[in-house]
DNA sequence: ACGAATCAATGAAACGTATAAATGAATGGT
DNA sequence: ACCATTCATTTATACGTTTCATTGATTCGT
């Protein structure tokens, strides 16, 4: 069990001191070092595959090359994993880890960062405000991303998900659907970014004076779906399209109506949200909004590469543009 | 900017040494600590909210908390994205952190471990003997999963592939089906899941003396999909069931049969592997195989926490069981 | 009653890094 | 020719922990 190469092992190899390997390899402003010793450190480096102790670094500056991202305790399901692959590859990209934890019920908040210093906090939610000033004492820079509610304070990356709901409704509507319902997802904890999303729906019927959506819940499963669009179907006034809280929902509801023979999108149009890659192999093809969740983490990983650097970055109004994708189940 | 909350900070205020508070919050065996002490101790732990820092303590014991996934240049699918959520708790609810990061191609494999020095390294495939032994001289623990060959070597976690191909087949054959055809993925990157698989299939095959199987590639498009049951069907002899590399590529052939005009499962059966939360949801509900993911997660975490506590851990010789899921479609 | 042994607690030394402060040496200006 | 400046580099310290070695104080065996 060999003792690790430190910054001494290569400061002695190339013939200088530690400081300078540390100076060259950081390359630290407003030190200046001839390009020969530069390159013999480097050289020596690099014989020795030298790489720094992250922790050593950690500890001296106060702060690591972290960023966590917490997870609501919310269930992961397709277009979450998403985001949180194209974060791993992206925050990675810009010289940082993504470390990932799970809020937990029990515990503070303070309790998921304190211990290991991360340089930013990813949230996908608000965070409270003695929480959040706390970090700030700490010296960590977060990042809230605000599904849950539209109008974000200051320095906050804003995915509001209102639009999103009102963009199914106005599909839906331009297809001269006027009795809409809304297949809503039984699992409370999902409610920050359903409740948002069904209320764009609303506001949206309001503004082009269509009757509200009938909302119903519908499980993940085909006799939940089935049971649903009976209801929906079944007594007047007809309900026509259905706004799924998601593409999964909507699969759902595509399995349902083949149970109970209803055909989509000519007696019951259905339209998701996601655009999960399993969207297009819908029976039918399965029209939804796509996120766009590899820009979204791209804008997250940047914003946090930025503000790490110290550069003074004002959030965009918008994490992504969301885009309507038609294909045939709306 | 308030400075950190230290352990020298507690010793002030319980009014004992830095030493004895380490002593105390880590239950160091072999040194014996009266109750009354230990109160106050903890009692101004908790006063202070004192959190170690982890950066310090990695440094000390040349070891952090974090277990390092190395996640292969795959296409993160829904199966290794369940994986990687129950992952994430499991490890988590063992006081470890799970960390992840990518392969890239040009970077060897030490630049992803040497810098953080994790507890424990999980890995989804074999890693090279000559990196193997860095890792063991650096005292980091190692767990592979084989999900490439079915001979794990010493101290390797086994998910041999080949029998899911294999049972792929033998509920197909139990069917009566004696012309099979396998939809495999065209992403050569999958090539270390997807070879085994077909192994199984073809292995399985040759027992039942039933023909080989007739490989077609697929992609995650209905317009490939269809093309591929046109061909494994218009011509003799016809192809009666389909064993496709996992659920995602079941669905796109589910998509394509319907758009060709092929009744599932009467004019072909598919059968896939993963049982994605969508599989039920399918049209027709697809059979396919279970493969615990979240048994399987919390296997790899327990090994490693034993592992890390220093316990002597022989891995068992399944990383979990395998279930046929009997749907409709096959 | 006295050395030996146990107990309770402390002092101090790493771990590997970044950086402020210090040190010579060389250069420059007048 | 002399002081000031710049340059190239080093010395030394702190970050917060764990743990070995040490120290008094107390208990024990004979």
């Amino acid at each position: 069990m060999k003792r690790r190469v430190t910054a001494a092992d290569v400061a002695r190899e190339a013939g200088v001191s530690q400081a300078t390997v540390s100076y060259v390899l950081n390359n630290t402003p407003h030190v200046k070092i001839p390009d020969e010793t530069r390159q013999r450190v480097l050289d020596a480096a690099a014989a020795l595959r030298y790489t720094p102790s992250s922790a050593a670094r950690a500890l001296r500056l106060g702060r690591s090359d972290l960023v966590l991202l917490i997870l609501p305790n919310v269930p992961i399901g397709s277009a979450l994993a998403r985001v949180l692959e194209f974060l791993i590859d992206e925050v990675e990209k810009r010289g940082l880890t993504l470390i990932t934890r799970r809020e937990r019920e029990g515990q503070g908040m303070s309790t998921l960062w304190r211990d290991l210093q991360p340089a930013a906090i990813l949230a996908l939610h608000a965070i409270e405000p003695a929480e959040l000033q706390e970090l700030k004492a700490a010296g960590v820079l977060v990042l809230e991303t605000l599904f849950a509610q539209a109008k974000g304070g200051g320095g906050r990356l804003a995915a509001p998900q209102e639009p999103l709901g009102a963009m199914q409704l106005h599909h839906l509507a331009s297809r001269g659907h006027k009795r809409i319902g809304y297949a809503a997802s039984p699992d409370p904890r999902l409610a920050p970014f359903q409740s948002p999303r069904l209320q764009g729906v609303i506001e949206a019927c309001l503004e082009l004076k269509l009757p509200a959506p009938v909302v119903k819940e519908v499980g993940l499963d085909v006799d939940s779906a089935a049971q649903a669009l009976t209801a929906w179907t079944s007594k007047k006034p007809r309900i026509t399209a259905i706004c799924a809280y998601n593409d999964e929902q909507a699969f759902a509801l595509l399995a349902g109506a083949r149970r109970v023979g209803l055909r989509v999108p000519e007696d019951i149009a259905v339209i998701g949200i996601d655009d999960i890659p399993m969207a297009p192999l819908a029976i039918p093809p399965l029209t939804t909004i796509n996120l766009h969740p590899r820009l979204m983490a791209s804008n997250m990983a940047g914003l946090i590469a930025e503000g790490i650097a110290g550069k003074p970055t004002t959030p965009p109004a918008r994490l992504a543009g969301f885009e309507l994708v038609l294909r045939e189940s709306a």
